[in-house]
DNA sequence: AGGCGCTTGTGAAGAGGTGCACAAATCGCG
DNA sequence: CGCGATTTGTGCACCTCTTCACAAGCGCCT
């Protein structure tokens, strides 16, 4: 998880149409829900159970149900969802109705590929401006999109309204490209350089590390093959929780 | 979170050395600490308190010497942690003192940044081969490897003992794509394609899905312009958190 | 209209993670 | 040698998230 502090909760916001306050996780959840929704939406499903949508989007039906639960009854109890009406909803609640323009930093290896990346498009965003540090990288035409250099950040990120932005410069670059996007007002970044940013309060970070994903993977590996490696199989339930602290 | 089931094992046998059993959210704080111990190491510190690791990893330091605890006692009161020391024990945790070998199966865009990405042979992973299902792209040379054909994947997979597959392909070749590694033995899966990947039980998979992330910022985005246009006014300035510096 | 099967929504219990606060341990110094 | 400064390791309370189990609600069929 990443640095995530909403200050204002304990005193209720008033009397706002619905600020549900989600909690994190569910929030973490609701974009699965929606691929899986529009994939449903595709293949002619008009309603989808909370069984089968959570099976859709991988997850435990009850707790796809509490999920939803959350942004109030859309359901319909002995029949289902309503997979348009449910698209809504989450796309509303997840500020997916208005089409957010993302500055992407860094057009290197990954960088590149991101600028390419259609994913974002398909789901609301729109990729507005390329940048990078390099001045032979200025100028190159990606996607059709054209490098400027990071110094014309200020300036272009206020003419595109960039609402997000995203870093994938090398690491000690990250810093202060950070800097410069929170200087223009940018309040969400997304980052892909492995290391530690410092933002100030009220601006939200999400960090992407590739390398640590596979690291998560390989102590897996290796306590399976720790285990399989176990005289008798594993099948051999006699020794058990001989370890303490 | 991705899928960890590790069912059929109730009886998991305790003989070995040390099985930690390990916290799964420790886990993956883990190679964030081994990152932030590299740099320490680079910059010539011999030792390091929880206090300045917890800064450098972007952590609370309570959190992080709860984590060490969990591998043991490698730190000295009144003293801190030995750096070499601990990065020792954090790979040797993590399974990284073996190099390991990941296929790379998809050499689109996304996959061509991933098969460039030299963050994976810094931290000890070998991308160890290339494949496509496309034949235009098949015999391309990315990075000193040679793209092959997806069908090879079985052979090639043992030739080169592979432990960790990725999976860069669009979301419809996916399945596919892990059943051939599931069947060839690869038990360690990192998903990029948007979709629910299922693999037997005792398969590891691990997704990452850029727009995911993007739709998370997009929320909390949403919800900061909900709270600014509030009447009252409660600013997020009354409460001052100081997030990891 | 009434009953029946199906599905949602939710209270409650359980599991897991976090952060505080402090005792225990170690080093350096007088 | 003992004392104080410093830092680890951890018990405990709190909190969030997950999962179970079931009542409430809905539609269909007779």
């Amino acid at each position: 998880m990443s640095q995530h502090r909403h200050p204002g909760a304990p005193g209720r916001a008033g009397a706002v149409p619905a600020l549900p306050d989600l909690p994190e996780a569910t929030v973490a959840r609701l974009p699965e829900y929606l691929r899986a929704l529009h994939a449903l939406a595709d293949t002619g499903h008009e309603t989808v159970s909370s069984e089968g949508l959570a099976n859709a989007a991988g997850v435990n039906s009850a707790k796809l149900r509490k999920d939803l639960s959350h942004l109030g009854s859309y359901g319909t109890r002995g029949v289902g969802y309503d997979v348009t009406l449910l698209i809504e909803q989450i796309e509303s609640v997840l500020g997916l109705t208005q089409c957010r323009s993302v500055a992407l930093v860094g057009v290197g290896n990954l960088g590149h590929a991101l600028a390419g990346y259609d994913g974002f498009a398909s789901r609301g965003f729109r990729i507005a401006a390329l940048f990078d540090a390099d001045p032979s990288r200025v100028g190159e035409e990606i996607n059709g999109l054209v490098v400027r250099h990071v110094d014309d950040l200020a300036r272009v990120a206020v003419e595109e309204s960039i609402s997000i932005g995203v870093i994938a410069t090398p690491a000690p670059a990250a810093q202060a490209v950070a800097d410069q996007l929170v200087a223009v007002g940018v309040t969400s970044i997304l980052n892909f350089a492995p290391c530690v940013l410092s933002v100030p309060e009220g601006v939200d970070v999400r960090k992407v590390d590739l390398a640590i994903e596979l690291q998560i993977l390989s102590f897996h590996e290796h306590r399976k093959a720790s285990l399989t490696a176990l005289p008798g199989g594993l099948a051999a339930t006699d020794t058990q929780e001989a370890i303490g602290t």
